[in-house]
DNA sequence: CAATTGACGTA
DNA sequence: CGTACGTCAATTGA
């Protein structure tokens, strides 16, 4: 690490002045936290500080804060900063904030009885630069200026508390016209407006600084006043007092007597646990979470680290190496480079360079470039799972040293898994995304900086590959304890981190696809899209509009064709389906039936295109599972996505038979959970009603219609059974009678009076619900049967909406969770399962409540068995799981 | 050109 | 004014 010297920074900060411009930098009724206090000021505060470590990369760091009450100075000047306007009501309570803040970043603030923040900043600006530590001073104050030397900068705030301007003397001199050291004495002469302190009226900064060159200093002004001749030279007289007491009062203290020494400064005593907590305490969002620990863990806080480039020629991991192999064989941590996009080229991804890093040292390898006995080595390495390893995202290296045929085992720990547990409302850890918006700012930094200090690995910055791997090694056992502490430690070792292996198999596997299939729906759909588009038409005179913009559809339906208004949406009326059928029966205007018909054809016909760019050329489909996208635990597939593929309506269904069983394979086998959220309802509310439903083996619906109506079995219509249907299941989203009567066509108090009807039958599940939302409301989280957690800070808002959209959240959190808890086990099972009976047959897709399985020729019989068990074994509730099981040559076929 | 919105597919 | 997602096209805004 050749750049870095011994240099040391400092950076001081004036506490106040920079919460204060903060504050007004960025609006407080955006930062709200869940009490409804504004954090504005922190979080500008939080944003300043880590831009400042970014930019300036110091080694020690520490804030001053004024007191409240009053400093000498009050005693030496009444009037000292009066005529200020009132603390804003919203700024209250944030200084404390920040401080507490400061706390968790392991910042060092102070705070000098009877002195300001600034004599603070100057005390701690002389004590580093005698040290040889240089001083960077960030504060709006003008009273700082006269601590700029050739060694202490000056950063002052140009706009909001981001944008900074270097002050250095001789920029001091061509802003103020005067050198540092004596701008006090400007000052003392023009005035200070933000302190109260009037100056010589009719002497402005060029008079002053006139006069300060004409005689030396103030000193010098003032034992010559007489001699200074006109209107100025008599107002200075005037107001010799003014000047003397200005002069007095603004300058800095230096001697302070501050507890500890510079050390107690330095930078990376940071807690990540605390910064969480605290951040979690201000509501803040994910930017700022992924920000401060780079910043505040960086490299610059660390102790140096040795770093390894291991070439062809450098025979870098052989175990009989003593310190290699220890590198190696001791806690690394792995990170590892892609090359382009990430997409299924050939079904690979191309992986360029391997960062191992331990706590002595890194290496940087070329998997491929590395020679016969290197490669030997690494192999073994990496297989040898009694090793631990840990990654960023341990799918994604994973996919990344599979493509270089290379295969780990004993995965130990998954940075984005581990923080997904922690925080699983924090949206955007998407562990690919976000590596891959890393690796492509490294790729395109080195393109950019043609003077590469670091080796050039094809383009890539082997510094920051290492920095990156070390942060990944630093980070583990910070998030390790939080885990821990939350205790989601079990969790992600027993259930994610060994899923995350079954789902790169199942991504890289990918699933077969009929292309010719694919070609014949989408032809179709064209033709039919081009005959509703001209049906749509023909109903409005002709004109061609375009029937995919809500906007143009408005004025034709609102404005042209006068139809009664719908919903209210932010850009006008919505014209969503439900909004059209609704019209439709008001008006029975034909357009509105072919505009239906037209939305249906297209929307078909786009999946059917997504999903034609999807397929490789070995004509397959690889879809990527998300692990840490959805809140409950649920996974999430994209690019494509292959859990909404149309189920529903006929046409859409057609797009299933698409899907097909890989080339050397039978056939297709899906699986599915039935009524698994109902169940998990039955168990957790333990309602003895709904529990005898689902041990009686009947029809669920029917059974529950029955008890709610008091009519027999037989005796229950479709109208009933739907209607107990969907408050079954609104039950579960949090549902208002308000939305269930919308839902079932029906008056609110026809919904409300079915709902009680409901409760009547299965208090249980009332009991449960009302006390689910209160024991969340109180912990601050709901919990699944695996004890995954979500926080809901907003369970006790004071805003009436967020509060009850958290109480829906936590009513069906804890059921969509153990739902997905579940079916994550029975992967598991079924994974363990195939392999034990050494089958062929492998996993492919996983849609919440349904598993698609490639089945290999003679082994259905098996499989089914394999599935079933490891389906209805993954969990024993109190209510039996029920799996039914259907294959084909297709997905259509495969679905029962 | 990137971000947002409306709409709609799934469980 | 029912949960959880991802994707598309149109639209908006920098």
């Amino acid at each position: 690490m050749s750049e870095q010297s011994s240099h040391q920074r400092i950076i001081l900060i004036d506490g106040h002045a920079m919460a204060f411009r903060a504050f007004f930098a960025l609006p407080p009724e955006s930062f709200k936290n869940g009490q409804g206090q504004a954090t504005n000021s922190v979080y500008g505060f939080a944003r300043m500080v880590f831009n400042v470590i970014k930019n300036e990369q110091p080694t020690h760091i520490a804030v001053a804060f004024d007191l409240a009450g009053g400093t000498f100075r009050d005693r030496i000047y009444d009037q000292y900063k009066g005529g200020r306007d009132a603390t804003p009501e919203e700024f209250k309570g944030q200084v404390e904030l920040t401080q507490k803040m400061l706390d968790a970043f392991g910042i060092t603030w102070y705070t000098v009885e009877d002195y300001e923040a600034d004599d603070i900043v100057a005390t701690l600006a002389t004590t580093a630069e005698k040290a040889g530590v240089e001083p960077l001073l960030l504060t709006s104050d003008r009273d700082a200026i006269q601590l700029v030397t050739d060694r202490t900068t000056l950063l002052q705030p140009v706009k909001g508390v981001t944008e900074l301007r270097r002050m250095d003397p001789s920029a001091v001199q061509e802003k103020y016209l005067v050198p540092p050291h004596l701008y006090p004495d400007l000052a003392a002469l023009v005035g200070e407006s933000a302190d109260n302190l009037p100056g010589v009226p009719g002497v402005g900064p060029k008079t002053a600084a006139k006069w300060i060159g004409l005689y030396g200093d103030l000193d010098g002004i003032l034992e010559h006043s007489e001699e200074i001749k006109g209107k100025a030279g008599q107002s200075l007289r005037d107001n010799l007092e003014a000047v003397r007491r200005n002069r007095q009062l603004n300058e800095a203290v230096r001697d302070l007597d501050l507890p500890g020494d510079l050390d107690t400064c330095r930078l990376g005593r940071g807690d990540l646990v605390a910064i969480n907590s605290v951040f979690d305490e201000l509501s803040f969002g994910p930017t700022i979470r992924r920000d401060i620990p780079t910043a505040l863990l960086s490299e610059s806080s660390q102790k140096e680290e040795r770093v390894i480039v291991a070439n062809p020629e450098l025979p870098v991991i052989e175990p009989a190496d003593g310190e290699l192999n220890a590198v190696l064989g001791e806690h690394a941590a792995v990170g590892a480079v892609v090359q382009a996009d990430g997409t299924w080229a050939e079904g690979q991804a191309d992986l360029r360079a391997l960062v191992l890093s331990s706590d002595t040292a890194s290496i940087v390898l070329q998997p491929n470039e590395l020679g016969g006995d290197d490669r030997a080595a690494l192999e073994r390495w990496l297989r040898n799972s009694v090793i631990p390893k840990r990654a960023f995202s341990t799918k994604l290296t994973g996919h990344l040293l599979s493509g270089a045929d290379l295969q780990v085992r004993g995965w130990e720990f998954d940075l984005a898994l581990a923080e997904f547990l922690c925080r699983p409302d924090q949206r955007p850890t998407d562990e690919a995304g976000l590596a891959m918006r890393h690796l492509q700012e490294d790729i395109a930094q080195a393109a950019d900086s043609g003077a590469q200090q670091s080796l050039d690995l094809d383009g890539v910055d082997s510094q920051a590959l290492v920095r990156r791997a070390s942060a990944v090694r630093r980070m583990v056992p910070m998030l390790r304890a939080e885990l821990e502490e939350r205790g989601a430690l079990g969790l992600l070792r027993d259930l994610e981190l060994p899923l995350a292996v079954i789902l790169r198999e199942m991504e890289s596997v990918g699933i077969a696809v009929d292309r010719e299939k694919l070609d014949e729906l989408d032809a179709e759909h064209e033709r039919q899209q081009a005959q509703v588009a001209e049906e749509a038409f023909s109903h409005i005179g002709g004109e061609q509009i375009n029937l995919g913009s809500p906007k143009q559809l408005q004025s034709v339906l609102f404005d042209r064709l006068n139809m009664p208004p719908t919903r209210k949406t932010k850009t006008g009326y919505s014209t969503d389906a439900e909004s059209l059928n609704t019209l439709f029966a008001q008006t029975q205007h034909p357009f509105l039936e072919a505009l239906l018909k037209h939305r249906d054809v297209t929307k078909l016909r786009q999946i059917i295109e997504t999903l034609r760019k999807a397929v490789t050329p070995e004509g397959r489909i690889h879809t990527t599972f998300s692990q840490n996208a959805a809140a409950t635990g649920r996974l999430a597939s994209s690019a494509p996505n292959l859990q909404n593929i149309p189920a529903r309506s006929e046409a859409g269904r057609q797009i299933r038979s698409a899907f097909r069983a890989s080339d050397g394979f039978a056939s297709l086998m899906t699986a599915d959970y039935s009524q698994i959220e109902m169940r998990i309802m039955a168990h957790l509310s333990e309602d003895e009603g709904l529990i005898s439903a689902f041990r009686s083996g009947e029809d669920l619906h029917s059974f529950v219609a029955s008890q709610v109506f008091g009519v027999e079995a037989d005796e229950v219509d479709t109208a009933m059974r739907s209607k107990t249907k969907a408050v079954s299941y609104g039950l579960a989203y949090g549902l208002s009678a308000f939305g269930l009567g919308r839902q079932l066509g029906i008056p609110q108090s026809e919904a409300t009076a079915l709902r009680d009807q409901y409760f009547e039958r299965f208090g249980g599940v009332r009991d449960y619900l009302r006390e689910s939302v209160e024991e969340a409301r109180e912990r601050g989280y709901t919990e699944t049967i695996l004890g995954r957690r979500r926080y809901l800070p907003d369970l006790t808002s004071d805003r009436r909406q967020a509060r009850d959209n958290a109480e829906r959240v936590a009513l069906n959190s804890p059921i969509q969770g153990s739902a997905a808890d579940i079916i994550k086990l029975a992967m598991l099972r079924v994974r363990e399962g195939l392999e034990q009976a050494d089958l062929r047959s492998r996993l492919l897709l996983q849609v919440h409540d349904e598993l698609v399985l490639d089945v290999a020729e003679g082994e259905e019989e098996q499989v089914m068995q394999v599935v079933k068990d490891g389906m209805e074994g993954a969990y024993e509730l109190s209510v039996p799981l029920d799996v039914s099981v259907g294959t084909g040559r297709t997905w259509l076929e495969a679905a029962h």
